[in-house]
DNA sequence: ATGCAAAATTGTCTTTTAGACACTTTCAAA
DNA sequence: TTTGAAAGTGTCTAAAAGACAATTTTGCAT
């Protein structure tokens, strides 16, 4: 948006933006963490969300789609915020502060954080070091039990806010290559929603909102019936979006 | 929560938090602003959303209690995030700069916002001057055409959210009374959800809910049939919060 | 070629919910 | 006693949710 090149003098000491950015392999939901590789005794590797300090002149949106492209590469993505989260402790654990001091100017200052969450393909972004993160990895959500910081009460956080939202809008083609079937959005939705889904109940539902094309084509080299293939139909989508839907609930 | 009291100091001059404090009086849905009282000509006397900025040591939610109780005096309530505000041009209209001059040490600091809203019966504050509010009042929902900074946006944002909280958490009832009546309540919905509810299929699902006790107790003094009041059953309102609902639109 | 394992695909019935719709009752005030 | 004003109430229809199981198509192993 703004041409200038920013000096790190310009950034913001206080106000951090972290993203939550799910995939979904067909198996399971996963998160992209960073490793901060540290090799401090006695303390825990801990993994955390993507996330750095915002500069002085940047909106909070825009240092979100930034940071997230900085540390992804991923751009043109749905984004929505979670919340700001402002504990004054949340910086404080003793092995988040060592780390803090390794990277950061100002390792002391009060961080309040924008969190963000963020819907990606899994296979448009593989992941690979960058910056400050020695390492990035896809993790499941289902074997995150802690994270640095806050992060883990921002994830929980953000989960909330995607159930709530895939409610009341089919976001979840953002997590979906170009041509998928069925049953993986079934298997989406049953991962979103914590629990299982009748699969006819889920097909009927699905097909009426109209937002899916058929490609007449199928899977190939599945030893079993091959599935049909769909793609989304932004077309019938915006459509929807516009006049908005209710209860997309199981 | 802090016992310790706080110096001028001790304040961050980048982080604010804003509330929007909706009130109910049976006819429309209000909010509590405060006027500046801003005497300089040719500057629009725009009114705003109260907040102020935060401690340090202090967490988010914590400032929003503390603001609103320091600015209304209310305390023990319904408050919910919207989210945080970061436009690094909020706060840079020129009638904002003057009046930010006037009460903040720093005022060309840029402000990021964690905006919150509240539900409180109205009959419960009586709006007075208080701190740099020179006055402070309640004003209809539909009047409100601009406001301070980017309070305006806040306040849609807010709408929004009250309106999909609304659908999946009884939470209405704190713009009420103790005691109330259906057709209140009714209105109450009506207001939210801006548009006309039918009378009897209203009826019929808020009782379903389960969630009223019928006071077996009439209105007085109308000049028409006087109506049943109602209390919130909080009982059935914890059971019900805990296993939750969906679908409560209209 | 045959059979098997694995997942895809499909429809019906029942129950619940949504949505449309209008008349009667009860009170205070004139 | 009449009138105005809002409260209160029930039924029918259509749509949606939820429960439920058999058949089809493929690759692969024999």
């Amino acid at each position: 948006m703004v041409g200038n090149t920013r000096k790190k003098t310009d950034l913001n000491p206080n106000n951090s933006v972290d993203c939550v950015i799910f995939g979904f392999d067909f198996e399971q939901i996963k998160v992209l963490l960073i490793d901060r590789g540290q090799n401090i005794d006695n303390l825990r590797n801990q993994r955390a969300l993507p996330g750095n300090l915002i500069y002085n002149n940047e909106d909070l949106d825009e240092a979100a789609y930034r940071v997230l492209e900085e540390l992804t590469g991923i751009k043109d993505i749905y984004l929505e915020q979670v919340g700001a989260f402002g504990n004054p402790n949340r910086v404080n654990k003793e092995s988040d502060r060592e780390w803090l001091k390794s990277i950061r100017d100002e390792p002391n200052a009060r961080v309040i954080t924008a969190a963000y969450y963020s819907l990606v393909k899994i296979d448009d972004f593989v992941p690979k070091a960058h910056s400050f993160a020695k390492k990035t990895e896809w993790i499941p959500l289902t074997e995150i039990e802690e994270l640095a910081f806050d992060h883990f009460e921002i994830l929980q956080a953000a989960k909330e806010k995607l159930k709530q939202k895939i409610k009341i809008q089919p976001i979840g083609f953002n997590l979906l290559p170009e041509k998928f079937t069925l049953s993986q959005l079934h298997k989406l939705y049953e991962c979103i929603f914590e629990k299982p889904i009748d699969k006819r109940n889920f097909r009927r539902k699905i097909q009426k909102l109209n937002i899916l094309t058929n490609l007449k084509e199928k899977q190939r080299g599945v030893p079993h019936k091959p599935s049909q293939l769909y793609k989304f139909n932004e077309e019938n989508y915006q459509l929807l979006s516009k006049n908005g839907y209710d209860n997309f609930g199981f």
